[in-house]
DNA sequence: CGGATTTGACCAGCGC
DNA sequence: GCGCTGGTCAAATCCG
């Protein structure tokens, strides 16, 4: 019988990887679409530069307001171009554009181009730009300033950028009005909430606790991280656990990455990307004066993600927002926005209690914020995203404490499946003693007798890192996933999970309630990571140093 | 012994 | 100006 069991689950394996492939093969039908499409889009907006660039030579100064309004709106309607387009914008600007987008079209045929090919072989441009001006970081601001505009992205100069950047201290090098549009919007950090039973999330980066406080009205202490991949890497990391649920752990990311990262890395990093671009996006329409309520959509701009080789994500945070093309933008609707604070923070909620969606939301304590939207990304058959749905399953996603509040559509099925079989879920790392207050340790404790650590798995996360990074950051994707977006949420309720921007708490506004995107996790199969192959040594939130330096918990 | 962590001190920002 | 709070520094300590 024990053979005949043995039989029975090959086959049904047989019978998931065929499903599997035919999957994957309409999801390459479907990149293949989007990237053909994208392109089109692309020269559009060139043509729709151009023009607007012959008119405004023949036109008189005093008419320039207009016509920019009206180039807006048709970028906008496209994939949210106007964002970029500055005061600052000029001819050369334009041409610069244009030679930028050829550059990259050219260079999208490399395989060395950081992103640009996913496992299909389909070209998806990562080196987009923005002319965005109003990124949230003004550490951000220096390097684009500095590096990302007058050089290519593997400028290593930037690196020497990064390392005069005084904390704080980054408008002095601004102009007057970025200065001023960033007065109250200093850094951008992204909150993710996921069950963890951990110290900190596996992010794949490395960090080192330079910190520790009781913060208030939390008894739970708040570690401080900053990444030491690169010793002039600005990012720091807060890593604490949720006053009300302590198996929740609440990690904020601040800052940009400037080096390289493994691709067990870029999957939060491009997850927090685009979620700081959401909100930088939304800050800077917000302070054009677009948005002003606290229940006004969220403007949503997913990150245009770039990279100096395969394996380079430079942006953890706004750094995308500030890129030489565009970028583009979805909106949330009924979300709550909070301008009066220096540190707006969007928050990822991956605490869910639907274990079939993956949503980004208020904290649990905020029970008024508790339902929502949450984005569900589905390789299957949702009608609403039939052209654009394949996601990631970020590395910290592996998290089992928190899998079972994702969905992954199949490939989540299949990896907690392959979880089990090989040992169970992976909730620490285990290099490190909690040394929290004892009520939390021994929760931690009870927590990890049952369920011990597993070996690592990562070649399904891995592949969908890069194939999100692909994705994500191809900008039509992103206006696709827009419009699919708009019209879903118009017909959706509420669900669990939601896109929520924190910025402190925000008043009691109810209207957070309604408004539901179900963007299921799409699947992606080709097991790949050859430059850190032994970086992942927990699939877990067990944060592993991929350079087989112990990265830290919270302690 | 070198690197990571701990933890009290220090500093800056903010509200009163 | 003062106190509170968040964030960082750095010497002491721990650990592999």
């Amino acid at each position: 019988m024990p053979m005949q069991e043995a039989d029975d689950e090959l086959e049904l394996a047989k019978a998931e990887m065929g499903e599997v492939r035919e999957e994957n093969k309409r999801l390459k039908v479907l990149l293949s679409q989007i990237v053909k499409d994208y392109q089109e889009l692309q020269m559009h907006f060139l043509d729709v530069i151009q023009k607007e660039e012959t008119n405004k030579k023949s036109m008189d100064t005093s008419s320039t307001a207009d016509h920019q309004g009206t180039v807006s709106a048709e970028a906008d309607e496209l994939v949210s171009l106007s964002l970029g387009r500055t005061s600052s914008s000029t001819s050369t600007h334009d041409h610069q554009l244009r030679k930028d987008h050829h550059e990259m079209m050219k260079k999208t045929s490399r395989d060395d181009y950081y992103g640009v090919m996913n496992e299909a072989g389909l070209a998806l441009e990562l080196g987009c730009r923005s002319f965005e001006p109003a990124a949230a970081d003004h550490e951000t601001m220096k390097v684009n300033s500095s590096s990302e505009i007058n050089s290519s992205a593997a400028d290593p100069k930037e690196d020497e950028v990064t390392k005069i950047w005084p904390p704080g201290k980054m408008l002095k090098t601004r102009d007057d009005d970025v200065s001023q549009q960033q007065t109250h919007l200093k850094k951008a950090r992204v909150s993710v909430r996921a069950r963890c039973d951990a110290p900190t999330l596996n992010d794949g980066c490395q960090w080192r606790k330079y910190g520790q406080k009781i913060a208030k009205g939390n008894p739970c202490p708040r570690a401080y991280y900053r990444c030491t991949v690169s010793p002039s890497c600005p990012v720091r990391k807060q890593v604490q656990r949720c006053a009300e649920d302590m198996s929740i752990l609440i990690t904020t990311y601040e800052g940009n990455h400037n080096h390289p990262l493994p691709m067990s890395a870029t999957a939060m990093a491009s997850t927090t990307s685009a979620a700081a671009s959401m909100l930088q996006s939304h800050s800077s329409t917000s302070q054009q004066g677009l948005v002003n309520s606290t229940t006004a959509p969220i403007s949503t701009s997913t990150s245009n993600l770039h990279g100096h080789g395969p394996n380079y994500f430079t942006n953890s945070l706004s750094q995308n927002s500030s890129r030489l093309l565009p970028q583009s933008q979805f909106y949330f609707p009924n979300s709550s926005i909070s301008t009066n604070n220096s540190h707006p923070t969007i928050t990822l909620d991956l605490t869910a209690p639907s274990p079939s969606h993956f949503g980004l939301r208020f904290p649990s304590g905020l029970p008024r914020y508790s339902s929502s939207t949450s984005l569900n990304f589905s390789s299957s058959s949702s009608s609403s995203f039939d052209h654009n749905t394949l996601l990631q399953t970020p590395n910290w996603i592996n998290n089992p404490a928190a899998a079972g509040y994702f969905n992954y559509g199949t490939v989540l099925s299949h990896q907690n499946r392959m979880n089990q079989a090989v040992g169970g879920s992976s909730l620490n790392n285990g290099k490190q003693p909690f040394q929290e207050p004892n009520f939390y340790q021994s929760y931690i404790k009870n927590s990890q007798k049952a369920a011990p650590a597993p070996p690592q798995h990562h070649l399904f996360t891995e592949t969908l890192t890069t194939a999100t990074k692909a994705i994500t950051s191809n900008p039509k994707f992103q206006s696709a996933l827009a419009a699919a977006l708009t019209s879903f949420v118009g017909a959706n309720g509420g669900t669990s999970g939601a896109v929520r921007e924190t910025s402190h708490i925000v008043n009691g506004s109810s209207s957070t309630e309604s408004s539901g995107l179900k963007l299921k996790w799409g699947e992606s199969l080709t097991p790949i990571n050859p430059i850190y192959p032994s970086t992942q040594k927990g699939i877990g939130c067990a944060s592993s140093g991929y350079l087989n330096k112990s990265s830290s918990p919270l302690n």
